[in-house]
DNA sequence: CGCTTTTGACCTGCGC
DNA sequence: GCGCAGGTCAAAAGCG
């Protein structure tokens, strides 16, 4: 595996104290075959999710948001991901509902955020998307969020962006972050009664999309997936708000109080589930120690089957 | 009036 | 080939 991604990953203010913010609300799902075990217990089975993908990623090291703007510190993580993608792959397999799994000791905490790489899907996973996915890698590069649907020729597939899922406990659906979005689209989703929306960056050429849909074993929990990278800043008008203050304090090193859990009306966790494996190796037990003292919810995985590609924050050119 | 949301139709990919 | 599910389009409606 890439000693890059476990640099990256060590990285992660896990030790940062001050950040716990979200930490409080965060919940990280350790527990993998490697360390299953502390609070197994825990793990009422009540989650179809198995959380040993699951990895917290601590938005105030590297926010979504920083990734989704392409800038910043994307530079690890997009050299991290990159040549971690077959991890992420193997990861995925896991992803198959696998309560009371053998080997894999579900976790107790199944946490509530989660990101992952639509790459990672290529392989494993359930074969569909796997196999939708690698093939659209085939083709990608063509640039664009080729989406136009209908009038998309023969043969040409649909580029996929690099996504990036995190879940959040929120009333709200469609959480803000510093970004204007336009829905474009609303899905039923099979198992769930909860319908899918897609939205669309409002800035002109952000190819940037993102799906938000509700967890059904925890409606308390909006499962958010981004999709591509922002070309653009966090719109100016909003920099006062909730939402300013939420995308600039992502974007900055030290995240203001926003994400101290104090004004931030949402609960914001975002892991990244493939990194499991990697954090196993050494201080992941430390930090799996840290977190799970967090409350645990049941996850589902709905749009983190697949997510995050190989080239996972694409560099812009 | 301009922008956003809603919603049914359509397209595409995949499994059977 | 057919059906299903996910994703997108685009016209209509709603809103400020």
């Amino acid at each position: 595996m890439s000693e890059e991604f476990r640099e990256f990953y060590y990285h992660q203010p896990f030790h940062d104290d001050q950040r716990r913010v979200a930490a409080a609300a965060t919940n990280f799902p350790y527990s993998g075959s490697a360390h299953s075990s502390a609070n197994a217990s825990a793990d009422d089975s009540s989650s179809s999710l198995h959380p040993q993908y699951l990895q917290m990623f601590d938005p105030s090291y590297l926010s979504f948001t920083e990734f989704l703007h392409g800038s910043a510190d994307h530079n690890s993580f997009s050299t991290a991901f990159g040549s971690t993608s077959e991890a992420f792959s193997a990861l995925k397999e896991e992803e198959k509902p696998v309560v009371g799994g053998g080997e894999t000791p579900a976790t107790p905490n199944s946490s509530i955020s989660s990101a992952s790489t639509e790459a990672a899907a290529g392989d494993q996973e359930d074969s569909n998307k796997g196999k939708k996915e690698s093939q659209v890698k085939e083709t990608a590069e063509d640039g664009e969020d080729s989406s136009k649907g209908k009038a998309k020729k023969k043969g040409e597939k649909k580029e996929r962006q690099p996504r990036f899922a995190f879940m959040t406990k929120s009333e709200v659906d469609h959480l803000e972050d510093g970004y204007r979005w336009r829905k474009y689209g609303q899905k039923a989703v099979k198992n769930s009664p909860y319908p899918r929306s897609y939205y669309r960056c409002t800035t002109q050429k952000c190819p940037v999309k993102k799906r938000v849909e509700r967890s059904f074993q925890d409606p308390s929990v909006v499962i958010t997936t981004y999709e591509g990278q922002h070309n653009h800043h966090v719109p100016a008008t909003l920099r006062g708000n909730v939402a300013g203050m939420f995308a600039s304090s992502m974007l900055s090193p030290a995240p203001p109080l926003t994400l101290d859990g104090h004004s931030f009306p949402q609960e914001l966790l975002v892991q990244m589930p493939h990194l499991y494996s990697y954090v196993d190796g050494g201080s992941t037990s430390n930090l799996y120690h840290q977190q799970q003292q967090f409350q645990q919810f049941p996850v589902d995985y709905g749009l983190l089957q697949d997510i995050i590609p190989p080239g996972f924050p694409k560099q812009e050119p």
